[in-house]
DNA sequence: TCCCAGGGGCCGA
DNA sequence: TCGGCCCATGGG
């Protein structure tokens, strides 16, 4: 049995198709909710602009809740800064101004320099390529891969190693690739599929695969190492 | 007041 | 290669 595959069955029948990457700019346009998520579709042609949404979304949420990224995006959406050729025009102190509730403004405000400038070298768009960028590195990378790029990349985070440990399928401290490799062997490499699967991981991690778990009403916590030790009384 | 959030760069051992 | 430190705001 392809375990990979049953926690995400799991996860989804859970909580249900998540809309990600959510687009601020097409919010509540038609298949869009009020944050800009787009449940259940998968395969929008992103133009030039929303990939590049994504990709600074990518890059603001580092170490960041989500819901102070959208804030900031909020603020260059309303300047009209959500494109890479205006934003170029901007000084990379006035950028870390406009996006100072993401946080590490000074840090943010300089990768996006970065990457404005790696867009602008025409380079492909490649892994190495993305990685050899400074402020990304593999979670960024893939992300930018997948849910700008539709990219068959399993995105890791620190919520994965999180979850996938305490069930008991890595060590707690797992290197990214290795984590990821076992995602790549075990399913379909398939976008949606991708997709859906972090953003549910994501999702779980905040529901009840807390810092502090709440096990109580987990959804996997049938097989889950770290919750049965805490309830060996299931069976 | 403290902890945590959809990481990554840098530096010294 | 790996551990430790830095970056910083905002919500619970």
């Amino acid at each position: 049995m392809n375990k990979f595959f049953v926690i995400y069955e799991k996860l989804f029948r859970t909580y249900r198709p998540q809309g990600w990457w959510p687009i601020l700019s097409l919010a509540g346009k038609k298949g869009f909710d009020a944050d800009g998520y787009h449940k259940g579709s998968y395969d929008y042609p992103w133009n030039e602009q929303q990939r590049f949404e994504i990709i600074l979304g990518a890059i603001l949420t580092q170490n960041t809740s989500w819901k102070n990224v959208e804030k900031s995006l909020k603020v260059l959406q309303e300047k009209d800064l959500l494109s890479a050729e205006n934003m170029e025009a901007l000084s990379e102190r006035k950028l870390a101004s406009l996006i100072k509730s993401s946080g590490y403004f000074n840090q943010k405000a300089k990768k996006i320099k970065a990457m404005i400038a790696f867009l602008k070298s025409k380079k492909p768009i490649t892994r190495d390529n993305l990685l050899s960028i400074w402020g990304v590195g593999p979670e960024t990378a893939d992300s930018i891969l997948l849910y700008a790029y539709h990219k068959p990349v399993f995105v890791i985070d620190a919520y994965t190693r999180r979850i996938f440990s305490r069930i008991g399928l890595c060590k707690a401290d797992v290197r990214y690739e290795e984590l990821q490799q076992m995602f790549h062997k075990d399913l379909e490499k398939n976008v949606e599929l991708f997709n859906e699967y972090h953003a549910l991981i994501v999702e779980h991690a905040k529901a009840h695969c807390r810092t502090k778990p709440d096990c109580e009403k987990c959804p996997l916590l049938s097989l889950c190492k770290y919750g049965r030790r805490l309830k060996p009384d299931l069976d």
